[in-house]
RNA sequence: GACCCUAUCGUCUAGCGGUUAGGACACUGCCCUUUCACGGCAGCGGCCCGGGUUCGAGUCCCGGUAGGGUCGCCA
């Protein structure tokens, strides 16, 4: 039998970075074996669960590239999803849990307490056979051996977690389970519960956790945690996604770099990692640069004008060979797109600001007749081209009696408002004779004679 | 309080009884270079502690310690 594995957030708004990687895992898992990938929507909470909170888990998903054999197809929770086995909220399964409960009060495996119904647990430890942490022998805590039994079903007719986990799970067929640590205790009770059902439980996989770089517990609001961030900040998915693989697994032969497929082919349960792993974000960065580098040049366009749109620059009012050749002269330098306004804006914009510090290394009166020099020289220079300008620069420079340095800092200054950014003598011709002179212009008026 | 999991450079990891403990990110230095990156070279830096088992332990066992998780009419 094919697996059948599942990933089932619930919609609070956010996808937590933990939460993709859970996702990941399982989706890798189904496509190495060829099995099912089930995405389920643990909506219960129907008043904080919206359809845009649903929205969020399923963009993040496709963003990864982890399409589900069997789910959802839109964010509305009644409406057309994939696969025999749905409903896939369970919002819409209120009948499935209904006829489970009554299933265990019929047969005295349940029963009524103070309004809930409580399921009756047994006393004695359960054995949980984890695939990646080995067997596990759970015995009960202390508040558990005064009252083992727990709440299925709330007084006001909610069926509670574990339940309908448990009965979705089951319903579905699924056969593993691949979650987060942090439900390993809790695997008692399911196991409980199924075999209540008279079925044996699925297979179990408790991966570690992503913590904090210091160790605590990722929430919420730690930088970060959100999946969202990383598509926001310019993030390749690709890059995410490779990253995410290498928290809690390794493919064991030194490799850093390797692609999803890649991973399918090689990925399996019983290498997992039994250690939670604190996230890096130098190391995502480094990933995300390896990636940005080597993009399709298309891709790459597209991903800047999109960025840089964001930052309020808009290309269209440029020529198209005009923006590739801009653009062009960025590839392999940046890491991530929400630097490229701050880093190749100034290509698109009418005036450029001059970094403070840099000015006041680079505009001071010494440098003023020979930046006039330099700007003569480039008035001349013909073709106007990187060739050209770089011997023009070199051979003003040489007149000057100076080094290189001294005027290709002042000038990149003066027409790119910052202290470092693409080539310089390509830059110059991409930007061309006009606006170089505008430019190298204005900043010798800024440069005051003692 | 009880129960469960875990423990190799700062971080992610390789190791599965005998290794000069390997790689990557980060950091430092040098080279390349018009800046910044990229790339290349070099360096820094680790087996949590204590007992066993063994000729021999990062590797196996026990105990500490530390970190994480769970014990809800949250999911």
């Amino acid at each position: 039998m094919k697996p059948r594995v599942r990933f089932a957030p619930s919609p609070t708004g956010y996808l937590h970075i933990g939460g993709a990687r859970t996702a990941l895992f399982n989706w890798l898992y189904a496509r190495h074996t060829g099995g099912t990938f089930v995405l389920r929507i643990e909506d219960t909470d129907a008043a904080r669960n919206t359809q845009e909170a649903v929205d969020v888990i399923l963009n993040g998903l496709r963003w990864l590239g982890l399409h589900w054999d069997e789910g959802p197809l839109t964010a509305d929770a009644t409406g057309p999803c994939k696969g025999d086995r749905g409903p896939y909220f369970q919002s819409q399964r209120k009948t499935n849990y209904q006829a489970r409960v009554e299933a265990l009060l019929s047969r005295g495996l349940a029963y009524e307490h103070e309004g809930a119904i409580k399921f009756k647990m047994q006393r004695e430890p359960i054995l949980i056979p984890d695939l990646v942490v080995g067997d596990v022998l759970r015995k009960l805590t202390d508040r558990e051996e005064a009252d083992p039994d727990f709440v299925i079903v709330r007084s006001d007719g909610q069926p509670v977690f574990h339940f309908v986990n448990v009965v979705d799970d089951l319903e579905m067929g699924i056969t593993h389970v691949i979650r987060g640590e942090d439900h390993l205790s809790n695997t008692a009770k399911h196991i409980a519960l199924f075999r209540a059902f008279g079925v044996e439980p699925p297979r179990y996989a408790h991966i570690p956790l992503i913590l904090n770089a210091d160790g605590s517990k990722m929430s919420k609001r730690d930088r970060g945690a959100s999946l969202t961030t990383y598509l926001d900040e310019g993030f390749l998915p690709e890059a995410v996604d490779n990253y995410l693989c290498l928290l809690g697994w390794s493919p064991k032969d030194n490799t850093e770099k390797l692609s999803l497929t890649e991973v399918v082919e090689r990925f399996d349960l019983p290498q997992i990692l039994r250690h939670n792993a604190k996230f890096d974000f130098e190391k995502l960065l480094w990933l995300q640069g390896e990636y940005c580098r080597e993009l399709p040049d298309d891709r790459f366009y597209e991903m800047c004008v999109h960025a840089l749109a964001k930052a309020g620059i808009d290309t269209n009012k440029h020529d198209v060979a005009y923006v590739k050749a801009a653009l062009d002269t960025c590839k392999g330098k940046i890491k991530t797109f929400t630097e490229l306004p701050a880093y190749g804006g100034f290509y698109f914009r009418d005036s450029v600001e001059y970094d403070a510090e840099a000015a006041k290394k680079s505009f001071v009166p010494e440098n003023k007749p020979r930046l006039e020099k330099l700007r003569a020289a480039f008035a001349a220079a013909d073709p106007f081209n990187t060739a050209t300008l770089e011997a023009v620069l070199k051979a003003t420079a040489n007149e000057l009696g100076v080094k290189a340095g001294v005027l290709v800092h002042p000038v990149r200054l003066a027409v790119t408002g910052n202290p470092s950014g693409p080539s310089l003598y390509h830059l110059l011709e991409v930007m061309g004779k006009e606006k170089v002179m505008g430019r190298i212009g204005r900043a010798l008026e800024t440069i005051k004679i003692v």
